[in-house]
DNA sequence: TGGCAACCATACGCAACCGTATTGAGACCG
DNA sequence: CGGTCTCAATACGGTTGCGTATGGTTGCCA
């Protein structure tokens, strides 16, 4: 009872709209973004809704916040990582465990695939898919497969990082108690990127 | 105006459980277990909440017999596909496309993968996971491989069929313009399941 | 010190949905 | 024809969450 302040505590320090997306996005990760609700989530923060309607406009202003600044760091990172890398073999095998080793953006994306036909996912889910499988039918064209098939493996490759997520999410204790996340990768990575012609049996 | 029955219509044919566990089923598999509410479904089956609750004690009893009743087919296909084949490599092979070919049930996994936290799907995902990545690792041992071996490329080869229905399930456009289903599980087959002696550059 | 803006609490109306209670219509059967 | 069983409609209360209105507290600044 040091300082007893009139009525209210007041929290210390305010609350900034990017503490408010930040824990969207926990939340997103956990429960999906239908679990993003304004009275709960502002519990958890130690508000009420008053706060967080000064800040937002409304849940749905909230949760496309949430998804606008998950996919700047998307591209972000994307970039970063694609940039140095000339020889296509390495480019692709780099982009996979990278990809594999970004846990916490790996359970967002399944956590987003989750709500796909939520209207205000939809878009942003779409733009992360095509551009990720560009990206990777590219790569494989310039390992010399032709589009159909670079496409199509493309796909195969994505399809197990996203089939990985969402089991990491759904059933973790499944996925954690049968690998070492390396050699998953590896594997995946020995099986989708075609050697070079120097390979044993 | 033929036949002016008194004063409500009451439908032709009366509804039995069933039909509410179908009506779930689908409901399901286009927008997730949260989804399922008495309400709009009884609407959708044009009589009200008062006949739901005749047939069941509850919203929850009404998920549960969709999942039982899923969980149910479920095996009932396994055993019927995996009792003939002796060969281990055409028995994954058969397996593969026959868990692909399976779209409907492919949504529906994906469906319950979305809800996976949801304590009342969580169970049957938990347990459909399991078997099937047992089954698949098992396959793996009898190509020859070793344990860990084995259930990694289980796990790789799941994740591949998971993250399809998944893909297929977000972002339809997406996938459908990428292939030929009959192509992506072949390059899928090939990749996983080891080829023979007899082997081409 | 008065005023204004930032930040938050409280109280309210509203909609969706769950579950219960009660009533009612039709079918079958004695 | 009366009873009873099945299936469904209606009405009600409770909860959760959205969004609004309004007012209170704090800090800064003229």
């Amino acid at each position: 009872m040091s300082t007893p302040r009139k009525k209210r505590p007041r929290p210390a320090v305010p609350l900034s709209p990017e503490a408010w997306v930040k824990a969207a996005q926990a939340l997103i990760i956990r429960e999906g973004v239908s679990a993003v609700a304004v009275e709960p989530l502002a519990q958890a923060l130690g508000v009420t809704k008053g706060s967080f309607y000064w800040h937002f406009d409304s849940r749905d202003a909230l949760i496309r916040a949430a998804l606008v600044d998950w996919e700047q760091d998307q591209s972000a990172d994307v970039v970063t990582r694609y940039g140095g890398i000339a020889d296509p073999r390495r480019r692709l095998r780099v982009l996979l465990f990278a990809a594999f080793e970004d846990v916490e953006n790996g359970l967002f994306f399944a956590a987003l695939a989750v709500s796909g036909e939520d209207p205000r996912v939809a878009p942003f889910l779409r733009r992360a898919t095509e551009r990720r499988l560009a990206f990777g039918a590219e790569a494989f064209m310039a390992l010399g497969l032709t589009e159909a098939e670079a496409r199509q493996r493309a796909l195969l490759a994505y399809a197990a990082y996203a089939g990985y997520f969402q089991l990491l999410r759904a059933t973790p204790k499944a996925v954690k108690e049968v690998t070492d996340l390396s050699g998953y990768v590896h594997q995946l990575a020995d099986a989708f990127v075609p050697a070079r012609p120097s390979r044993k049996a």
